[in-house]
DNA sequence: CTTTTTTCATTCGCATCCTAACGAATTGGA
DNA sequence: TCCAATTCGTTAGGATGCGAATGAAAAAAG
């Protein structure tokens, strides 16, 4: 058994595999497709757009919750990008050094620290998310445009239900 | 504008600036589903499964592969996992520390690389998978049963349409 | 008002992740 | 046959990822 498989072949192989073994595949399909599907979309998004801009994808996903909120505590952030708040430290860093964001203390609450974009990073913002826009058009067109918005509300209601148990800290 | 959100109201927010800019949100809302979608669902299997048997998202994905096939090249790991194949170095280096994998040089190719799950790891899959399975029948159940079928399809289809893009290098 | 508990961001140690550069092995064309 | 081009896995360097421990600040308990 060896050398590159298609998706199809792969299928085959593991019905085999598990064959008598009490699996509910269309629930495996789900989560496995979920999977293959965010990695090849996050690839396809980094090379297609943020590399040339020298951006990593959580970077990115930073940039944009802030440029959505303004201003924002960072561990609201953490938990919007769905990191850590340990990552977000240094992703923060990366992006305050490169200069697109900037950090502040809370007078309120001095534990608290806010996070804003930089007029560099509001340029930034500006200029990548239409053309981020336009490959997700792109990556969408792979689902019936009727079918779209079915996908989006049944992804949502698994991130929703699957948050629910996580009343955890992060 | 600070303290935390609930998806609602970051749409919300999000349809508010974005108002007037000519954007696409119903595929941005596929794509950022995706993504909240994988995120918490690996959160929580994760912290439900993986964590409880020291094993790490990539690196059971890893061992999945490796069961599936018996004996697979490294490159086709990196492929099917969808990771660099620098990045496989340093998890097979791990999987082969706690005694899970096997690395053996090729006879026929000798720049090859073929990897083998030990008893262990078989014993281990054989373990895991099962309970893996349960949680995903957990996930999927946020979906309509005559609905699963579908999204699984639909995120297959993204994830070939997104791949054909990329006859690239990893 | 003082002590205890909780909450916050950061740091630490380590695993994962990438691109680029590398050396070894194979392939394919002169 | 020989040598340039390709294909492997690994290494190097830096960013991202986590849980656990830390110290500062605020909140709760007394």
């Amino acid at each position: 058994m060896a050398g590159a498989h298609t998706l199809s072949e792969t299928e085959r192989q593991v019905s085999t595999l598990l064959k008598g073994m009490n699996i509910d595949f269309k629930a495996m399909a789900v989560v496995s497709n979920l999977f293959r599907a965010a990695s090849a979309v996050r690839n396809h998004l980094e090379r297609e757009i943020l590399s040339r801009h020298g951006l990593s994808w959580t970077g990115f996903v930073v940039l944009w919750v802030v440029w959505v909120w303004e201003s924002i505590e960072t561990r609201t952030i953490a938990e919007e990008v769905g990191t850590s708040k340990a990552s977000l430290t240094g992703v923060l860093k990366t992006l305050e050094r490169d200069g697109l964001i900037i950090k502040k203390q809370s007078k309120i609450d001095r534990r608290l620290v806010l996070v804003t974009l930089t007029s560099d990073g509001r340029r930034m913002m500006k200029k990548i998310f239409p053309e981020f826009n336009k490959e997700e058009i792109f990556l969408a067109s792979f689902i019936k445009p009727a079918e779209q918005r079915g996908v989006a509300d049944a992804l949502r209601g698994i991130t929703v239900g699957a948050k629910r148990e996580n009343l955890k800290k992060n």
